[in-house]
Formats: C-alpha cells, structure tokens, sequence
DNA sequence: AACGCCGAGGATTGCGCTAACATCCGACAG
DNA sequence: CTGTCGGATGTTAGCGCAATCCTCGGCGTT
C-alpha cells in the first residue's frame, strides 16, 4: 500500500520489481502486459510487489523496444473553437474502445505552426495521424506521405486526399444553402464571415454559396469579414454595420452559427421579423443553438460522425493495414431551417 | 528535395542519415539538435542530408537515450467547457517560449478516469503535471507524489497541494457574490447549477455562497440543478422552473455564465425588469457574454492567468529542480457587475 | 517406459538514440 | 621544434523494455 519511494527517487524500472517478486523482468513484463503465460500464483505476486513499489511501466522504452506506439495526432487549427473539440469526442469516443490514444496537437490556422507541430508529432511515431484540412504546405505533405502510417484528413472532401479523408463538400453546403435561400424568395443578400486567406473551408462554403446564387441571377449584395474577438459580439457589430450600409437587405449568411446567433440577437432587439422581412442562416449546428431565443437555420457539420469515422478509419488500418477501408467518406450535412429560414 | 523513401519504407534512422552525409551518426545526432561543435560545413551537408532523405528523428529513441522528455502533461475533465481551452491557451502560450510541450488528457470529471488517464500520462514520463482541481483518487494522489517531478494543480486553491496550486478560492468567489448581492438589498435568492457531486469547485462556491448569505440572515430560497444537455437550454429551462415554482425571487446565481446567459434571454423575453425585478449572477467572465443584449454580472475565473503561471511553475521547476518556485499562487477573480446585479 | 507436448518462466539481444569519453589535427606559444 | 590546447569528430556503452528463442519439468499417450 505505502508506495515506498527509495530514498531519493531513483526512478523505479522492471528490474525493481522482479527483484521485489523474485521472477525475471521478463515475466514482470509479460504480467503487467497481460501477455504470455504467466501463473496465477506469480501474477498475483508480481502485481501486488508492482503496486507497492508503486511501479509506473516505461512507455518510452516500451515503445522503442517494441516498435509500436499507441498514439494517433490529431492536429486541428484551435480549440477554442467548438468545432473542434466536437470532433475530438467524436475521435476519443472510439479510440477508447481500442488501444489507441488521441494525442492532440493546435496549429493556431497557421500553415507553418501545422508543420511544426506534425514534425513534432511524427517524431513521435504515432500509429497513425488526423488532421483537419486538405491544406498543408509541401513539407507537410511530403512527411506524412513518408511517414507511412494512416493518415486521415477531415472536415473537408473537395480536394485530394494524401491517403484518405473523411468530411462533408463544404462547396456544396454553400451552393445548398444558397439554392434554400433562393427557393424562398429572398433577393438581397449580404455575407458575413472570417477573413478567409486561412479559413480554407470558410472560403468553399463562400465559393458554393456565391455560384449558386449567380446561377440563380442574384450577386451577394454586400459582405463583411472579422477576425478575432468575441464571435458573438462580432455578430451583432457586423449585422448593425451591414445594416446600415445597406437597409434593403433580405437576407444574411453567416459563415459560422457564433456570429448568426449575434446577428439574431441584435435584429431581434431591433423589432426586426425574422424571417420575413430580414432571413438568417449560420453554419455547424452548434449545440448553443438550443438556447437561442429562435431557432436559427444552419446546416449540420457533422462534427462528432466525422471524428468517429476518421477514427475507425485509423483503428482498422492499424489493425488490419492491408484491408482496404474506404478513401474517402463525404457526410451529408441536413441544412435545418429552424424560425429565420422561410420554406 | 525528393524524399527518396527507400522502396519499401523501412523506418529511416541516424544512421541513414549518416550515410548519406558521410559522417558518424554522432555528428548527426549534434547537428539535429544543435548541439556541441561541428563546423558549418559538415552542418550543412547533414542537414541537406537530412531533409532529402525526409528524416524526422525518432523521439522515442532519444528520450530513452537522453532520460529527457519534453512533455508536460496537462490533466482536464473536458475540453468541452470553453473555460479548460483557455486555460489550455495560457499554458500554450508559455511552454511555447520554452522547450516543453504541452500534452493533453481529459478525464470527463471522471475521478477513476482521471486515474487511468494520469497513469498513461505517467507512463511516457513528463518533465511534469499541469492537473486541474485538488480533489483526486488516493492512487492518483501517490502516482504523482512518487513520480518525483514538478506537479501543479489548478483552478482551486481551496484545499492542500501535493506539490504547488495555482487557482482562485472557489469558496471566496461564493462569498463575495453573495456579500454584493445582499449589499445591493437581494433578499429572496435562487441558486441554479450544475449537479455538484463531481463538480468540487462549483460545490465550493455553493458552499462560500450559503454561508456568507447565512451571514446575512439570508437562505437559499430555491435551487435547481442539471447535468448534461445545452447549457444554454438549460439555464432557460431551469431559469423557467424557478420561477414558476417561486415567482417572488428576486435574484438568480447561476454556477456558471452559459446557464446564466440562457436564464438572461428567458427573462428578457417576459420582459421581468433586470437588475430590479430580478438581478442575475453567473460565474466565469466568459467571450460570450460581450455579445449578449445584457452585460450578465460574473466573476472572472482568472482562466489564462491561471495557465500561464502554472506553465511558468513548471518551467522555473525544470530548469532549475532547486530553485523555490511559489507552492501556492492565488489569483484573485474580480466581480463585475455588468446590468444585471444592482449596484 | 519412451516420447512428445505444453505451460511456466528465464536468457539474450537489440530498438534508435545520446552521454561521456577518446581521438585526431592544426594552431600557436615558448 | 616541442608541448599544449581546443575545436571537430569518432567510439563505446547503455537507456528500459519486449521479441525471440531457450530451458525445464510434469503429464498424458501408446
């Protein structure tokens, strides 16, 4: 029970407890791995002398001397944006089940920090990598093709994969939102968004969203971009800004739900009737939404499915890498209309 | 420039690198890390080396080697909850500056989770622990204490470390809350929040709160509690119950600021009078509330100061083992008022 | 009684790298 | 011309564990 911690900490190895149970490192190893024969008599021994001792097995040699590292990167752009750690649950939800960790890396949007971080992480010899997007630099992209190990992009399918992807046609979810946006009779739309040079799947929503509008005969009327700061402030200053530029609008986009749920906010303030003289769409389904004081219309990013199926992609390959798992998974994400999106 | 990835990918090493630069893997070793003296001219051929061949160094290998792990585990229940990647932020944001890098855990407010999690951790042997609360198993309790290296817990500092804390006093912030509202002349209190058996800081300010309340001749009129579910939906949800059940309340303190911002757009919408029918209180000062139509009166968690001076313990600590690095740091959250607690 | 088999456990080797020491060589002082 | 110093490199020996192969003894079979 009392860990007994030699004098001063010479950190514990096998060595120390087969001493302590009087067997082979060897068979303290294959006790605490769970692997081999083992007696029960000894097993039991071993394990009770490990936990006196207070013994915490060496992954690090582990790991070397057997080639095999139990860990996946996942290298995502920030945490802070819910997205993400949406995905993350969706990622860990599976892995536990096996014996894979999720170990995550943050690449603030910058495409230099993403290559950072991947060098770092594959200096870690994961079993295998996900990693939001279908940007990298060259680099970036060279080292996980030499790596070897199962790499699964996500969030995003209008591209070429390295090895395999998993995500929804963010081009296509414009050009559906846009199509709804047009079926119900608005005509005057402005866009509000993130600065787009970094937000590569921003920026196909806005590609699809503007194509299907033009097919439709109609421009976007005005736009509006933000970085940083607090999104839903952000929301109401844009709305009120755009507003004022041009009071004819009809209908407002935003490229994500924080920023919607601003500009609903702030219209709502204003007496405003939404849907009817003044629409709104976000994006992501976010769970916020529920609280909201109407219903906002947004499309589904399929967040945690995307996690859960990169994840089982990993898990398989790692298991059984020759079986061939599908390439590339593109969700559907159901646009739902809420109280801001006439039918 | 072409990573020339030997046909079929045999893992590359040192000594490919070697090879191909003509030196020992010594010399590369030093070059890779910059370390000791080789002349330019051998530096860079390795380097060239190095990067046509697609090397990335194999991490594993050179912490064995080098018994020095860059890693500092950093142990929280969600990442879910926007207050951990904040706190997450402010660690980043110093280990950045240093050599250490920060690795991610989430327990689920799971005590026995955080016990598995704490010992993988432990398994790959960190320069140290960044751990979230005071309140942990026994085991996980020795784990750390045996484990010989730097270990911070955060975000509390009601109770004792096993190594140092940095946080505020959940108690103390309860108390405050409750000594302004009664000063502001509240009498009939609802509390509202999370379900409290595994949420020990929220417990505490619940605790700071009724006793200072009791101070003042007051109790708790009402409480409600949830668990899972939009934060959002259910602070309007409860916000709702509350009243129903008790419309004479005149004050709401919510345990955390989404709750209480879903109780704010409730109360909005019935169009109740606040501060003065009714004054609200949440807890956590966070982005969100900027965009909310009421600035709601909260109290700063201290989040990113709180990371920050946690990654500054450890890395004072891994830099100079000896030198007496604060135990206790506390930060002190101030109250702001916003325009839903009278002044 | 001879044989083989299997469960239980040990001995050896090496994973890829770095610490520590050893070596080599040219420069420079005396 | 010798001694010495230090910059630049090589050599050796593990780090702590798991793969692999090995030993040993008991047991059932024919």
């Amino acid at each position: 029970m009392t860990p007994l911690a030699s004098d001063e900490t010479r950190p514990l190895t096998l060595r120390d407890v087969s001493e302590a149970s009087g067997v082979s490192e060897m068979t303290v190893s294959r006790v605490l791995r769970n692997r081999g024969d083992v007696s029960t008599a000894t097993r039991e021994r071993v394990l009770s002398a490990a936990k006196s001792l207070g013994y915490v097995p060496n992954k690090i040699a582990g790991a070397l001397a057997s080639q095999r590292v139990n860990l996946v990167a996942v290298i995502i752009p920030s945490l802070r944006n819910m997205v993400f750690p949406e995905v993350m649950s969706g990622i860990s939800a599976v892995l536990e089940e096996t014996e894979l960790q999720p170990v995550v890396g943050v690449t603030d949007y910058l495409p230099e920090k993403e290559e950072r971080v991947l060098y770092e992480m594959l200096s870690w010899r994961p079993s295998g990598v996900i990693i939001a997007g279908l940007e990298h630099t060259d680099a970036a992209r060279a080292m996980l093709k030499a790596s070897g190990i199962p790499v699964v992009e996500i969030m995003d399918v209008d591209g070429t994969p390295i090895d395999a992807m998993v995500g929804i046609s963010h081009r296509r979810a414009g050009r559906k939102m846009a199509e709804a946006i047009l079926k119900a009779g608005y005509q005057r739309i402005g866009f509000l968004g993130t600065k787009m040079p970094l937000d590569h799947r921003a920026r196909k929503r806005f590609e699809g969203f503007t194509g299907a509008l033009a097919k439709g005969g109609v421009e976007v009327a005005d736009q509006e971009f933000y970085s940083g700061g607090s999104a839903l402030a952000k929301g109401r200053e844009m709305t009120e800004t755009m507003l004022k530029r041009d009071p004819e609008l009809d209908f407002l986009y935003y490229s994500n739900d924080m920023i919607a749920a601003g500009g609903l906010l702030s219209l709502l303030e204003k007496g405003i009737d939404i849907p009817n003289q003044i629409g709104l769409a976000g994006f992501n389904g976010v769970e916020l939404l529920e609280g909201l004081p109407r219903q906002l219309a947004t499309m589904d990013a399929c967040r945690s499915e995307i996690g859960r199926k990169a994840a089982e992609i990993i898990s398989e390959r790692v298991n059984s890498p020759d079986a061939d798992t599908p390439k590339v998974v593109e969700l559907t994400p159901k646009i739902s209309y809420g109280d801001t999106l006439r039918r």
